[in-house]
DNA sequence: GGAAGTCAAGTCTCG
DNA sequence: CGAGACTTGACTTCC
């Protein structure tokens, strides 16, 4: 099991998610963001790759704009070697990178104009993995979207627009459940009828469920992925105390991790942390993980 | 220089 | 109907 985490390493002085104002627009500026951040970019890989730490999130800030009509600066082509450099790093030492567009990106959207943006920014997700020649357990990964009223409708739009995705997207693209509007069960659904992954997020279960067992979810997770997908991927992030239910906790619970441990016992999957100290706790959990008892 | 206001994008809940 | 959460910072402007 490779574990990971998302998007921002705190003990470096670099982010690769810098970003600007949309009026601030210039090709000399993104030129520049851009650079910085793909060079931050790099230094996170080889900081994780020097701990074993082989599984990382990408943040979807890597090229601000992407998918915007303002951009008219052709970042594909003019960042092409320092994105096959990046995937120089991947490829040689096993690691597994993914992406996480945010909530903006609705594929089930009744508004067309909504999932046509939609589909210009999973491109661009899929475009930033292509450059760096990763292979198709790189995933991207979306909810099912929202429910506008009508909940069996809508996740009939999800199947007849995932059906028709280009396939650079549809060959990257995963499911995952969320707390509110689609648990597990409607994931796999989905998946049962289109054949997408299903991303299992132990924290957005305790929000959504039909009283699956953990252990049961994983499994059942696990069982839509196929050959080429690469092993499942799971996210797990402590319940932060006093809270509201489903806010992720500052640090990794230990105790509650060793119990995740324990009921996944034996499966094979890559875990993504969801905690707000990044690689400090993907670090103690490689630790607990490496010193389990099964 | 520091503080306050604002930022591409959508949906849902609550008051 | 409008604000806030989601999540989070940090960019920009204003004083």
């Amino acid at each position: 099991m490779r574990i990971g985490y998302a998007c921002i390493n705190l003990s470096l002085d670099c982010r690769s998610s810098r970003t600007f104002r949309l009026r601030n627009f210039t090709p000399e500026r993104l030129r520049a963001t851009v650079e910085g951040n793909l060079d931050c970019l790099k230094r996170i890989l080889r900081w994780n790759l020097e701990r074993g730490i082989l599984y990382f999130r990408i943040t979807s800030d890597l090229v601000p704009f992407a998918s915007h009509p303002v951009m008219d600066y052709p970042w594909q082509k003019a960042f092409r070697g320092e994105f096959e450099g990046l995937g120089d790093i991947i490829l040689s030492s096993g690691m597994r990178v993914t992406m996480h567009p945010d909530q903006f990106i609705l594929l089930n959207s009744p508004d067309q104009r909504i999932t046509r943006d939609s589909l210009r920014e999973l491109v661009y997700h899929a475009q930033v993995l292509d450059l760096m020649g990763t292979g198709t357990d790189c995933k991207i990964q979306i909810h099912l979207g929202g429910v506008y009223g009508d909940r069996e409708r809508s996740m009939e739009r999800f199947l007849e627009r995932y059906r028709v995705l280009p396939s650079e997207v549809k060959r990257r693209l995963v499911v995952e459940n969320d707390e509110r509007s689609y648990g597990l069960a409607e994931c796999l659904e989905v998946s049962g009828r289109c054949g997408v992954p299903v991303v299992f997020d132990a924290l957005h279960h305790r929000g959504r469920n039909r009283g699956e067992e953990l252990r049961e979810a994983l499994e059942a997770a696990a069982s839509t992925w196929r050959k080429g997908d690469g092993p499942p991927m799971v996210d797990y992030s402590s319940q932060k105390a006093g809270a509201r239910p489903g806010a992720h906790a500052d640090t990794l619970d230990r105790a509650d991790f060793r119990r995740f441990l324990r009921a996944a016992r034996g499966l094979d999957f890559d875990l993504m942390l969801e905690v707000k100290d990044k690689e400090r706790s993907a670090l103690a959990a490689m630790e607990i993980y490496q010193r389990r008892s099964d």
